[in-house]
DNA sequence: TGTACATCAGTGAACGCGCGTTCACTGATGTAC
DNA sequence: TGTACATCAGTGAACGCGCGTTCACTGATGTAC
């Protein structure tokens, strides 16, 4: 029965990615039970065989969005000087590349301000997610934890805005201003 | 029939605190027309006498929260030294009273993860806040309009994280680190 | 190896519920004479 | 001033629709002998 569960749990899988995309720009809410399974090629009935809830779908996607975060903003920073790396990733984070979702897909923006109305889960979630992204931005940055924890505040507010403009001249502005308020504080001794 | 002219401005005026109250903790698609109307102690069916849509409703709501939001936030600064009001500001915004809406009542952390997914105004209204709560706070503090929207968006993103986090240590972390990092930025010359 | 039966991933229609909006109605306020 | 009628703010039930969840069913895959 291997290619039974092989493909059970490809499907599971590709779920969660249908799940994961849409949570990046619908938010919780807005990413329907019915979307999800139709993003993966299913029909709606078929998802109480992977998941227990919605609930529980979004924990999990939350989970996976927030370590692909964390990849895919701090990859290869050794090629760069250490003193830069702050830096670098304040650029990759507050970039119109990401603001599009053409890279990394930040799902915090979209989900952060529907916490407090949904399943409590998701706020301990999202605290271990903005936690684990503060201390790895301490790391790599040279940077302390407080000095870390607001420049995560800085990307998540910049990009947050920059998004709900989208299309507006502000947008762009926004990005520029939080990336030379982040890029000043990181020079500083 | 001034008196029910009046008595209709009132109600109208009423429909209006109603939905900015629920706005502010639930965001626009939680913020529900019957809720609305039950906050102001009238039933569902009024509701089209005083408004074309609810979506108009949002956008008198958001302009008047805006304002509202502004006029708090700018209020008595003349008390204070001219080189400190900036922070007097971020102070009163990243406060844990602001975070439990005891003060100020800013509706952006609710709503900016909406913005994308609700009726195009809405953006163009947020837009105009945001630009006028920059505007001010860079004549407030005499800093440049660019390090003001920075500032504006660790502002929104910290009050953002901190809501979302409310009940978990790092609440109060998030509000602390962000308050350190904007005192750092109006420091400099 | 072949055959009969069991399992189970996925289907699609139905459920209960809550939403924004509509509408016939009510009763208090205003107007005409 | 009093009376008959008109207006209209607000009521409450109903509407169509979309959501999360359930469930009887199907057909392909796996197991027993």
């Amino acid at each position: 029965m291997n290619a039974r569960v092989d493909q059970k749990e490809r499907t599971h899988s590709s779920i969660l990615e249908s799940a994961a995309r849409l949570l990046r720009t619908k938010g919780i809410s807005g990413a329907r039970v019915a979307d999800v399974m139709k993003g993966a090629g299913l029909t709606v009935g078929g998802f109480y065989a992977h998941f227990e809830s919605k609930e529980e779908l979004v924990d999990d996607a939350l989970r996976r969005l927030g370590a692909e975060l964390r990849e895919k903003l701090f990859v290869r920073l050794d090629e760069k000087p250490a003193d830069a790396r702050g830096e670098v990733v304040v650029k990759r984070y507050l970039s119109p590349a990401h603001r599009s979702l053409k890279t990394l897909g930040c799902p915090f923006p979209a989900i952060v301000g529907e916490i407090g109305t949904t399943a409590p889960e998701h706020r301990q979630v999202l605290a271990e997610e903005i936690d684990q992204l503060a201390e790895k931005f301490a790391r790599i940055s040279g940077k302390s934890r407080n000095v870390a924890l607001g420049i995560v505040a800085l990307m998540v507010g910049g990009l947050s805005l920059a998004r709900a403009l989208d299309g507006t001249e502000l947008s762009d502005e926004v990005l520029r201003a939080c990336r030379a308020l982040a890029a000043s504080v990181l020079k500083e001794k």
